[in-house]
DNA sequence: GCGACAG
DNA sequence: ATCTTGTCGC
């Protein structure tokens, strides 16, 4: 890790560790009441020697899958890509985007992890205590923590594995479609992991290996980018 | 010096 | 994350 960086790693490793106590890995909320789910992404550019960024947020319906609203919000970015400190530099612009939602979401999910963490505080989770809602992680890669590798699940859509550290699950491989690289789904917090598998599951489509509404608030976040960028 | 490393 | 075209495959 870069030198630079050692003092915001103390700092954030500090209010990290606070928050891990009030992580709930059970729902907070019944199944039957999940009718909007956000996802959320951004996107990053440059001018000249800063760095800006956009949040794009996605509602859709989890029944009848159709977007019910867009928000997005945009800013110079401050703090520094430091691998197991992602929340810090992009929880800013996130509470920024969220704040201008008209609807409720019944729960958030993240492009990164949630419990899949180091230190169990991956962007899903630390997010949520901003959020007030439920959350849930998925990560496109895998994040290796204490040299544990993952099980690769079967081929099948549906199949997973669950991934094990010291005699506990952080998270599991999703195999969302047939023949295609694995996800990698974690409790955010206030929701178990075979519900936040469910609703990642029931967001699959043929169009992408990715929950609809993370898949879209990604594109979203590269088209508010390409109009952003011409107008700073 | 080399490799790791969510996004 | 981002820099980037075509191309192989269903």
């Amino acid at each position: 890790m870069k030198k630079e960086n050692e003092g915001l790693i103390k700092q954030f490793t500090k209010i990290q560790e606070e928050l891990l106590p009030q992580v709930k890995l059970e729902n907070n909320f019944h199944k039957e009441e999940i009718s909007l789910v956000a996802g959320v992404d951004l996107a990053y550019w440059e001018n000249d020697t800063k760095h800006y960024g956009t949040c794009c947020i996605v509602v859709v319906d989890y029944h009848t899958m159709k977007v019910v609203e867009k928000v997005h919000s945009y800013g110079e970015i401050m703090v520094p890509y430091i691998p197991g400190f992602l929340a810090f530099r992009e929880l800013p612009l996130i509470i920024k985007a969220a704040k201008k939602l008209k609807t409720a979401p019944t729960l958030y999910m993240f492009d990164g992890n949630g419990y899949l963490h180091y230190r169990h505080m991956g962007i899903a989770t630390h997010a949520s205590f901003f959020l007030k809602k439920p959350t849930i992680g998925v990560a496109k890669s895998y994040l290796k923590i204490k040299e544990q590798d993952f099980a690769m699940p079967k081929q099948e859509a549906g199949a997973f594995t669950d991934i094990m550290i010291d005699e506990e699950v952080y998270g599991r491989a999703l195999r969302t479609t047939k023949g295609v690289k694995p996800i990698f789904v974690s409790c955010g917090n206030e929701i178990d992991l075979a519900t936040s598998t469910e609703v990642v599951m029931n967001f699959i489509n043929k169009e992408s290996r990715l929950p609809v509404p993370v898949r879209l608030a990604d594109l979203e976040t590269h088209k508010v980018r390409k109009e952003l960028k011409d107008n700073l």
